[in-house]
DNA sequence: AAGCCGACCTGAGGGC
DNA sequence: TGCCCTCAGGTCGGCT
């Protein structure tokens, strides 16, 4: 689900949120969701007999010290240089909210809630809670993920930093890392399809399925392009867009096509602004000639045929 | 090295 | 209603 600007919003959500809390009690229903980095390099997952009890165990008394983003990963910075990194997936986010152990499930409460967000925990969309955490102040963050992909690292600092799933990463999008020379960089030195080196994490990080279609039909460059084959002038029209989209949609709380919500259950308004993903056979906004959806690596890709060419 | 494919999971929506 | 099929915002490991 949630590609870089749901998971930016995600993270400032949750900054204002929890920084200054102490983690009273932790609960989870999915062990295969987290992942334990250890002192010894070495990973435990969560349904590992000495990880049941250590996760919680080590979570407990630790204080919220920071909340930030790489690329899909939200990063909640611990007392004691600890860290917890959430991917979630397809289908995860954070809520704010109270909810009450029944039959060891979590039952939305309403203590200290608006009514709209006593409402907002109910939705269908917010009730698969597999994680949660108790702070000491009465307050409560849960996890929710229907499909269950997301997964949680937790251990020292360096540790999560230096795991393969972080070390791996390109560069921030939005940050001055990426500036023009180096996406020319990126481009000149990738003979894949443009699609998919927007899709690589190892290239660029952060961009998902529903940017890579809407940076790519805002920039009139076809899916199928070979990266090294834009011309200088595509180059700039890519880099101008990558920023502005993403900037976009970050203003606007990102896109809820479906399971996304921010933590306080509430959906994205980038929908509204919206031009091809999802709208297969509906009309170009540009030249009303229809939209066109293609498989490109097991992706669907959305463009149109008239305003993206490929030759 | 790069590219493809299935696996990981569950729910929603469409067709019949 | 229900059954069966397809699709979904993302990686990841294993195989050519």
């Amino acid at each position: 689900m949630p590609e870089l600007p749901e998971v930016e919003t995600m993270a400032r959500d949750l900054k204002k949120a929890i920084v200054g809390k102490t983690i009273r009690k932790v609960w989870y229903d999915w062990p295969k969701m987290i992942h334990l980095e250890l002192e010894n390099g070495r990973r435990h997952l969560g349904h590992h007999p000495a990880s049941r009890t250590m996760f919680g165990r080590k979570l407990r008394g630790l204080k919220v010290v920071s909340v930030s983003r790489r690329a899909k990963n939200v990063l909640i910075g611990l007392s004691g240089d600890h860290i917890l990194a959430v991917h979630p997936k397809m289908t995860g986010h954070f809520l704010s909210g109270q909810w009450i152990m029944r039959g060891g499930k979590p039952l939305p409460a309403s203590y200290g809630l608006s009514r709209r967000q006593a409402e907002a925990i109910r939705e269908k969309v917010n009730s698969y809670i597999h994680f949660l955490l108790w702070f000491k102040d009465g307050s409560m963050l849960g996890y929710s993920d229907a499909r269950k992909f997301g997964r949680i690292i937790f251990g020292a600092k360096e540790k999560v930093l230096g795991s393969k799933e972080l070390s791996s990463l390109g560069p921030e999008p939005l940050g001055s890392d990426l500036d023009l020379p180096a996406l020319r960089k990126i481009l000149s030195s990738s003979r894949g399809r443009i699609k998919q080196m927007l899709l690589d994490q190892t290239k660029i990080a952060g961009i998902g399925n529903i940017y890579a279609d809407e940076i790519l039909w805002t920039s009139k460059v076809h899916p199928l392009r070979r990266a090294n084959s834009l011309s200088d002038g595509e180059a700039k029209a890519l880099f101008n867009n990558i920023k502005k989209v993403l900037t976009s949609a970050i203003k606007m709380r990102g896109t809820s096509m479906s399971d996304y919500r921010d933590a306080s259950g509430e959906s994205g308004g980038y929908m509204r602004l919206i031009k091809v993903y999802g709208r297969e056979g509906e009309p170009c906004l540009r030249c009303r000639m229809l939209i066109k959806r293609i498989v490109i690596a097991a992706r669907s890709a959305h463009f149109c045929p008239r305003c993206q060419r490929l030759a």
